[in-house]
DNA sequence: AAGGAGATTTAGCCGCGGCTAAATCGTAAA
DNA sequence: TTTACGATTTAGCCGCGGCTAAATCTCCTT
């Protein structure tokens, strides 16, 4: 019998796996995503794939792509599970800065045994999403991702709300905290440059002009009223496709 | 240049030197018991202290011992602090038992980055001793030893404060917190069976009979009265050996 | 249909940090 | 003094998970 708990690495590689298919609405990724996202060499990549599809955690024949199994797809909602549990706990109990939770959860999360983790969600009175507006996967493995789009697709004249911003990048982070475009932040889109030209938004009283890498990290909610609506039920083994969030943490 | 930063494995090594020297009244280790410690064989102990060595961490010639140098004490006593921060958080903020927080720490001290280090200091109001009564190194690798006195070379008649337990072992944790015996408590000596007989104690109004491996793991201290007298200062670089604590974690 | 660029895979290397087996040392007992 | 045993060291192996270089495949363009 191989080992019946998934190397760091093979976990990581698992996660990469995830956000880079169901996270940007693909079906399958193949090894030169993976290595840039996870700042390794192809090469590498290859071989791990090639590890994880033996293990049963990934479906993979040559020049197909990767893609999770159910039981790969477990794997790695659990180690987002702890991921995000730990950034809410970290920028809540601890008041680590929004735009460093990501990197201390990435060493913290391999290390969270299942006790820890019951308590820290506990402790959080069971919350559903993290710091950056991404939802926290539930210990039964089942993910409710809201139905939003990336900013920089919204229509000029809308009126949106911000749910979630994508966590990966520090610098990038801390610019949009300034600006005040955090998850429950209203924006009106005022107008888009031509080609790759800025995004015009008000926020209050006040306009800004975003790049286009801003607007696509950030993922917003059209209308601002019916709740009920704004969400979906994502869960494994789900054959309806439904829209998927972009943020990353 | 060699990497600046000890692997893993290598902190596991200082620490478990640290341990067994300091920890011991010893000046020096050997493999075996270092191989013991950490539950590997003694070929892997004698590469990774060759290793150790090459790096300036420890001091070892064949055949002679290994002993810490002042910068590999400096990174032993690092790791320590880090893990008996985490102890006390873990005990006191998520409540975690007693006798598992040992285990939980093992893990996560090494994920745990400066920044978080004295985020959870902060936090818990700078404490000086974790939840098993052992010191926690200062950020510049002081540690304050208090001078106490295995329960069990402890003189009938006696009475004394319990000062530490050792960590390691949960099911001795178990045990003497069941008793009675953490921290702070009072203890009557009263009398020691023959040879490896048992030692009778008294703690508040009743009576009981530790073993010999049960005394060993307690730390007490002489008196209760005088405070002041009660600690000496323990820092790299002392020369008048002080008496050092049994209580590991 | 042919060619070529880029993605993918294979082959083979490396350091890390475990391991066993065998050689060597040092000391305590005969 | 010799001997034997335990501790230490050396030699050489292995899996993991990176890497580069080279081969191969796919697909898009010409």
């Amino acid at each position: 019998m191989t080992d019946l708990v998934p190397s760091q690495s093979e976990q990581d590689y698992l996660k990469a796996i995830y956000h880079l298919t169901y996270g940007e609405a693909k079906e399958r990724t193949g090894p030169a995503a993976l290595a840039e996202w996870l700042g390794f060499s192809c090469a590498s990549a290859t071989n791990m794939v090639k590890k994880l599809t033996e293990r049963g955690l990934a479906t993979h024949s040559p020049y197909q792509g990767v893609a999770l199994t159910e039981t790969g797809e477990k794997v790695a909602l659990e180690v987002l599970r702890h991921h995000r549990l730990l950034e809410t706990y970290l920028s809540e109990r601890l008041g680590v800065p929004w735009e460093k939770v990501h990197a201390e959860a990435d060493r913290l999360e391999h290390a969270l045994s299942e006790d820890l983790e019951d308590r820290i969600d506990a402790a959080l009175g069971h919350p559903t999403t993290d710091p950056h507006g991404a939802p926290i996967p539930t210990k039964e493995g089942i993910i409710v991702a809201p139905a939003t789009q990336p900013l920089a697709t919204t229509l000029p004249g809308t009126t949106v709300t911000v749910t979630a911003v994508a966590d990966e990048n520090p610098a990038l982070l801390t610019y949009v905290a300034d600006l005040g475009l955090v998850p429950g932040a209203t924006v009106e889109v005022l107008r888009k440059g031509p080609f790759d030209g800025p995004l015009h938004i008000r926020i209050a009283t006040t306009e800004y002009a975003l790049g286009e890498k801003v607007a696509w990290a950030i993922s917003v909610m059209v209308g601002s009223s019916d709740a009920s609506t704004g969400v979906e039920h994502e869960s494994r083994g789900t054959h309806g496709k439904v829209k998927r969030m972009k943020a990353e943490s």
